[in-house]
Order: structure tokens, then sequence, then C-alpha cells
DNA sequence: GTAGGGTTAG
């Protein structure tokens, strides 16, 4: 029987790939040099070579090392020539263009430049000629090596074919060995998640007779992306030795999993375990922070990438990191004066920073700060776009915002997503063209997602269109049967045009889905730091007595200067004053009454909301920023909200 | 040759 595994070629390679276009014998050895010294001189010139080749920045210095190779008879070197087609490889030189040439010369190629041509398809693709050359490799009786296994499996992950790397998982275990290999374990590992079979991936991670930090790290990290941080954890427990990587796709996870009190308490295990932390770390991290959107952590995590070297001046991934948290934790100025002392911005750092100003209301500053980049030689992409959209939208300047999303495809290359239709439908929608919105989303040329028809769906609320609603709604029953929201937001718009039938007929779809209300909640900063919660008709904070008689003196100055309650906002088929009393217990007003207790006169106010600010909150905090003479920040689930003078800067188009 | 990474709209 054939032995499988035997690694060099016994048939020529000429018999094997008929289109080959030349073939170079091997130059006779001098003899007249003792066979020793001719292969130590050898050594030395094959040494000499490679690290030329290291050297070589592009494809005619590549061409100068290979003409001296030939030159000195060496076109049969496979182990220079494995190196040349790696480096070719790595300068995205076109296999077609040259390698294959070179390769075709080689009579018996070994496993190694094999390998390095089949690595150089599965980057550069076709996929089907890697194989086609594995192929080939195996008829002509060479054996693989364990890298020919890990750039298959990477090139299977890549273009997510799973079919392919079962059968290349097949022949790992045919040919003998290589299955019980660590990196190849750790790419087909890496190939399953990559393709959406974790158990798959599991099952091989279990069954490897050798495992490293690698192959932990691989699972634990797609156990976070499916947002199972329970499994992640228990493996991570599990892990024997944690390095950095380890730490920080649990840092990272618990971030990217809404968890960031986790991440923090993760990261701060990380740092008592004596390991290290770089910018990828702290981009977890701060990402993080963002989510808790207090000026204490911001600034906790702040000082720690000044001290560990990865400051936001230096480093363009912490800069543009910080941006994003600063403008998420309210303080637009601190995010701008991140942004500005960048020596170097990406189009992250832009993105972010026009986001943060399309957040805050800043429309004017994101579309400016757009248009600066255009000037810089960064590109704007499809994130960029959902930024100065949004800023459009939020300030009601259709105008502009139709020509912006004109041009995104013609000029800049980037393809509308439903993400950018989203957009264009808020734009329309919060400027009251409702019948225009609803006419792009059924003409929209790809499918409309959920947060199309609930752009549609929050325009009928501002301006009371329950009909259009109705249709919209429709919608999002199918697309997300389970989401809460849309039908909170469809009762309220029939109780605001007080078609009560309809209320209760929402209610009771409801009812039978068993779905509830999320509670309310608001969150203020008091000066030390502590945060305190609270939540819609709530009376058992410890203070409540002062906080509900300062809400009371504020609500009495208020009403003095023409201040009336909103009673659409309480959508509840009651009397007056059950509706009033119910807006007077909303959790932001709670939290407003219990800053204006602890919080320095002349402070800026900043209260945080888990859902949307109601309109008579709205109005609310208008008046007292004019009564109380303070700014007030308000972060509801969208964006921010700053009241100054009685203004809002979201001009209540939110 | 294999593992961790930033901005996303209702």
């Amino acid at each position: 029987m054939q032995n499988l595994s035997r690694r060099f070629s016994t048939v020529p390679i000429h018999k094997l790939l008929p289109q080959q276009l030349h073939q170079h014998q091997p130059q006779p050895t001098r003899f007249f040099i003792p066979f020793s010294e001719f292969q130590q001189k050898r050594k030395l010139l094959e040494h000499k070579l490679i690290s030329d080749l290291d050297g070589c920045a592009n494809l005619s210095q590549v061409k100068e090392v290979h003409a001296h190779l030939l030159r000195h008879g060496l076109s049969q070197c496979c182990y220079v020539l494995t190196k040349l087609v790696r480096m070719l490889t790595k300068l995205g030189v076109p296999l077609d263009a040259y390698q294959r040439l070179v390769f075709l010369q080689v009579k018996y190629p070994n496993p190694f430049l094999w390998t390095a041509m089949i690595r150089g398809y599965t980057v550069q693709g076709p996929i089907s000629e890697a194989l086609n050359f594995y192929t080939c490799m195996r008829s002509a009786g060479t054996g693989p090596v364990s890298f020919t296994f890990s750039a298959l499996f990477k090139a299977c992950g890549d273009v997510l074919d799973v079919n392919l790397g079962r059968q290349i998982h097949a022949q790992t275990i045919l040919v003998g060995g290589f299955a019980a290999d660590l990196y190849v374990g750790n790419t087909m590992i890496d190939m399953y998640v990559k393709c959406g079979f974790l158990d798959c991936g599991r099952k091989v991670f279990d069954e490897m007779p050798d495992r490293d930090v690698v192959s932990w790290t691989e699972l634990i990290v797609a156990y976070t992306k499916i947002g199972d941080m329970g499994s992640a954890r228990e493996l991570f427990e599990g892990l024997p030795v944690k390095d950095m990587v380890a730490w920080t796709a649990m840092v990272t996870g618990y971030a990217q999993n809404a968890r960031p009190r986790d991440a923090l308490d993760c990261f701060e295990r990380m740092q008592g375990a004596g390991v290290g932390t770089d910018e990828i770390t702290l981009v977890g991290l701060i990402s993080a922070c963002a989510q808790l959107g207090a000026s204490k952590y911001a600034n906790w995590v702040r000082d720690i990438a000044e001290k560990s070297g990865f400051g936001p001046t230096e480093n363009v991934l912490v800069g543009s990191a910080l941006i994003d948290m600063y403008s998420k934790c309210g303080s637009l100025d601190e995010a701008y004066k991140v942004f500005q002392g960048m020596k170097e911005r990406n189009v992250f750092s832009y993105s972010s920073m026009i986001l943060g100003f399309a957040m805050h209301g800043r429309a004017n500053a994101a579309i400016e700060l757009f248009h600066e980049m255009l000037t810089t030689e960064i590109r704007p992409n499809r994130v960029t776009f959902i930024g100065v959209l949004t800023a459009c939208s939020h300030a009601g300047m259709v105008d502009q915002g139709r020509q912006l999303f004109a041009t995104m495809e013609k000029y800049y290359n980037v393809v509308p997503s439903a993400d950018h239709y989203t957009c264009m439908v808020d734009l329309l929608g919060r400027a009251g063209r409702l019948e225009e919105a609803l006419d792009l989303v059924e003409t929209m040329p790809i499918a409309a997602h959920g947060g199309v028809w609930g752009a549609l769906l929050g325009a009928c609320r501002i301006h009371g269109n329950p009909d259009i609603a109705q249709i919209a709604a429709n919608h999002l029953f199918e697309l997300e049967p389970d989401s809460i929201g849309n039908y909170v937001m469809l009762s309220n718009i029939y109780a605001s045009a007080e078609r009560w039938a309809d209320v209760s007929r929402v209610r009771k779809m409801m009812k039978e889905k068993g779905l509830k209300k999320n509670p309310a909640y608001s969150w203020v900063e008091t000066k030390k730091g502590v945060i305190h919660e609270f939540c819609a008709g709530e009376t058992n904070h410890p203070e409540y007595a002062e906080i509900k008689k300062a809400l009371d003196d504020l609500l009495n100055r208020l009403q003095a200067h023409g201040y009336q309650p909103n009673l659409n906002s309480a959508a509840y088929d009651l009397g007056i004053e059950d509706r009033k009393r119910i807006l007077m217990s909303h959790s932001e007003k709670l939290a407003l009454a219990y800053a204006l207790l602890s919080t320095d006169a002349g402070s800026t106010i900043k209260i945080m909301k888990n859902i949307r600010i109601c309109e008579d909150c709205h109005v609310f905090m208008c008046g007292a920023s004019q009564v109380a003479g303070r700014e007030i920040v308000v972060r509801d689930n969208m964006r921010f909200h700053h009241f100054s003078n009685g203004k809002c800067s979201c001009g209540n188009f939110w």
C-alpha cells in the first residue's frame, strides 16, 4: 500500500501540471570542489539569498534576487524558492504573474514549496486553485505539512465554506497524524466557529491531545460572540495560564454583551494577576466605561490609558474609543479635545466625532467636520454616512440629507444599506413627510429591517399619525414579534389620538404575548461620583420626602412660568388628576429633583435614562433649566438633550 | 502559520 504521508515526490512535476512553461535542468555539480565545501558554500549562499529576500519591498527587487539565484544554479532550490513565493504573497504580487512561473520550473517541489503556493492562493484566491494545488501535491505523492492544513482551514474560514472545511478535516485524519497537530487543531477550531459551527469547534477542542492558550481563547471568543458569557467564563476559569489576549477576550466579551460592570471587575482581576495592558485591552475597557456613562469611570479609564503608555494623543485606536466614550458620557467638549489633540486620525476618529456631534444635536458641527475630513485623504465609510445623515435628520435638514444620500454611492462607493435607509426614513419622517417616508420604505431596493419601520413608527408618534403607524407596526410585529417597544409606541400613538378601543386592542396583544413593559429608570451621578438610580413611581428612596418637596417646589415655579402638564404623555384611560400624578412620578423628574438637592449650584446636571424621554419631561426639563438656572444634560436610550435657558439642543426633534 | 480590537441608525 502506498504510504500516504510520504513527504517527497517521486513523480516529476511536469507530468502533473501540463501547463508547464519552461523546464530548467538543474545545473551540473562542479566536481572539482570537495563536496562538503560545496555544500557549505551553497548553504551560505542560500542564507544570503533569504536575507536579501527579506529586505525586498517590491517585485523588481525580488526579481533581482531571483536572477541572482538562477545565475548560481539554484533554480531547483526549494528552500530559497519557498521564501521567494512567501515574500511575493506578502507583497501582494498576483501568483499567476510570477510565482506560478517560478514554481513550474521546479522539477521536484518539496512540501514547503507546494504549501507556499497553496497559501498564496488561499490569501489571494481563488480558493479552488489552492485546492487544485493540494490535489496535485497529493497526486505527486508529496505529503502535506501542518502548515498546509492551517492555510486551507484559514481560507475556508474566510469564505465561510464549512463543507470544504469538513472535507479538509477528513483529509487531516486520512493523511495521518495531522488531526492531532496543535496548529492544525487551532485553525480548525477557528474555521468551524467562523462558519458558525461552534459545537464542531468545541468537539475538535475536546478531542485535541495538546491545547494551548490559543485554542482556549478561540473558543472563549466564540462563546462571547454568541452572547454565552456563562460558557465563556467557565472555559476561561479552567484555562491554566491566562495571557493578556485571553484576559482581553473576557473584558471585551463583557463589554460587547452589555455587562460593563463585569468588564471592569474582570479588568481589575487581570491587573491583580499582574498581566499587562495594551491598546486592545483598553478599547474593550473604554467601551465598557462608555456604557456606564459616568464621568468617574471616564476619567479613571483615561488615566489608565495614559499610564499604560497608550494615550489618545499617540494612539489612534485609544483616541477614537475615548472620543466615543466621552460623547456617550455627555462630555462632548472633552471628546472634541481628544480629537483635536490626536497626532494621527483615521476614519474611525472622524466618524466617532461626527457621531458624537450628531448625538448631541450639533448638526452643523457634524457636517462641517465631515467636509473637513473630505479635504484629507481619509474617505468616508458607511458609518461616517450614518453620522452625517443622523445629524441632518435631527436638525431637520432634509435637502442636505438627501443630497448626501445621493452622493454616497456615486462619489464614495458606499452602497446605501438598510441602516442608511433608516436614517432617510427618519429624516423625512421627523420633518413630517410621512407619506414620502412610507413611499421610500416601500420602494427601497433592499429589504427593510426593523430599524426602517421603527423609524417610520417613531415619526408617526411625533406627528400623530395612527394610520401609517399601524402599517409600520404590522411589519414590526412580523419582524420583531417580541420587541415590547413597538407595542408600547403604537399604543401611545392611539392614546394620543384618544382611540381607546385601539389602545386596548394593542394592550391585549401584548398580554397575549406575555410581554411586559420595561420599567423606566434614570440615574444621576452626585459630586462624589456615587450613582443614584430612580425607578418611575418609586417612593422608597431614603430621601424621598425631600425629593418630593423639591419636585413640588419646582413644579410650582414652572407653573408660574406657564408650564402645563402634557397629558398625552400619560397614555392611560384615567382621570386628569391621576394622569398628572403619573407624570410627576417619571424617573427623570425624580432624578432631576435629587440632583438639584445634591449637586453644586452652577454645575451641569447629567441624567441618564434607559428609555426615551417623554414629551412632558422634555418640556419640564426645558423650563427647569431656566427657572433653576442650570445646564441639564439628559441621555436617553437614543441621544443627548442639552437643556439650557429654557431650550433644548435637539430643537424639539427627537 | 493559529487567539483579543474602535465608530452603526428606530
